[in-house]
DNA sequence: ATAAAAAAATGAGCGCACTCATTTTTTATG
DNA sequence: CATAAAAAATGAGTGCGCTCATTTTTTTAT
């Protein structure tokens, strides 16, 4: 309207901010109304609406209402992460250590189930090969986090360095994520859940030298 | 048209003949065309019109699209899985047990990764609770089987006897489950998945004992 | 055989996620 | 400020999975 040859702000131009503050509100809206109604239930049209946008403007900022809800959850699991690993008691044994990770992630997911059961769906089977790349790197941290308690167990003898704790990181992981589908599924509920993770990572860690000494893996002949 | 008044067949009686040939129709087209097309480029009217009954009358047989694949792929699997536990080698180490196991599984999903990958979402979070518990069964027995492999392992005395052979068996199939889904995703190619899965499960079995006899889980002093 | 009741099949219609040709807004240029 | 070019937003349109009131077929009873 009047004379305002360069009102853009300090840095990152007019444009660029408006659609900050658009992907803002649409995130904001979508987490809303995800909570509120179930992700099946909420419309991308509802999104729309309560973003203040029209209903094809939402597709320019998300590639599909999956991918919604990822960004939804994405914006907030490094805080969860960090959360769930801030508290680790040093002084604990592995497994309890593991179980107050594992717990945390789940004690998160436990405030929505049913949303939860999505997020964690599109987690493992998104159609967007760039945005699974993200949940890798999440999933990475996650991982590091698992293999530092490990190689710290290992430091102080609770378990032995023949261990990689890479690997074993991913064991451990794998038992939860699969206990996780489980439970979000209401397959087993939240006691079962945390019931059996812990057996199944006792199980993990203490794992099975041979009997013996000297048997060892060569013993293959018949009974 | 003419007097038959009873020209029903020995037992289930000419309506439920029927709806059991319409069954096997319907599936047979869904997996020529899933297989064809592919899952999300096949439509539910096709299937229908290829089977030879009307678009409605398909969710008379199945619950919904996913419900439908799920339908065609639990046919097979009983017959996947013997086939993936018949010829495991019996004198074999059990690491070398669990990748005849788990290859096999992975070889019949090879033929098809796309669809596979589809499949196995469904698997691991079909909207229908009770399709999900036919799932579980599968699984069950899957299981049962690799617990079986674990006895027999201790017996030989190729591990110790202190792994609970149903806890570690759930534990393999979560390192096997995992890493299937990243490979169905394409994160990784099938050797990434063979390699991986063997080094995972090579972890598991082995585990840890504490590093001196005398150490175990309770030295969680100072350093 | 006929009528009544039950079961199964039908397909038009609905709501939804998503697309894309067009319009509006913003930025760059003389 | 005027104009051209680029970017962003719009919303009517499309195709799909699925539903459900209606029709057709099959079974049961008389």
């Amino acid at each position: 309207m009047s004379s305002q040859p360069d009102l853009a702000p300090s840095e990152p131009g007019r444009r660029e901010r408006n659609k900050q503050e658009k992907r803002r509100r649409i995130l904001a809206a979508a987490g809303r109304l995800f909570r509120r109604k179930g992700f099946a239930a909420t419309t991308t049209q509802e999104i729309a609406t309560a973003a203040g946008i029209a209903a094809g403007t939402l597709f320019l900022y998300a590639r599909s209402k999956e991918d919604l809800l990822l960004l939804v959850f994405m914006d907030e699991m490094q805080g969860v992460i960090d959360k769930a690993f801030a508290a680790v008691p040093a002084a604990a044994p592995l497994v309890d250590q593991l179980m107050h990770v594992f717990g945390g992630l789940a004690d998160y997911h436990a405030e929505d189930v049913r949303l939860a059961r999505a997020f964690i769906r599109e987690i493992a089977f998104n159609e967007d090969r760039e945005r699974r790349r993200e949940v890798m790197g999440v999933r990475t941290v996650i991982n590091a986090g698992v293999a530092r308690l490990i190689g710290e167990a290992q430091r102080r003898r609770e378990i032995g360095r023949e261990l990689d704790p890479g690997d074993a990181a991913q064991v451990y992981f794998s038992v939860y994520f699969l206990l996780l589908q489980n439970w979000l599924n209401d397959d087993i509920d939240r006691d079962g859940f945390d019931a059996q993770l812990r057996r199944r990572l006792e199980t993990a860690v203490a794992g099975s030298r041979a009997p013996t000494r000297r048997a060892g893996a060569r013993l293959i002949g018949r009974p």
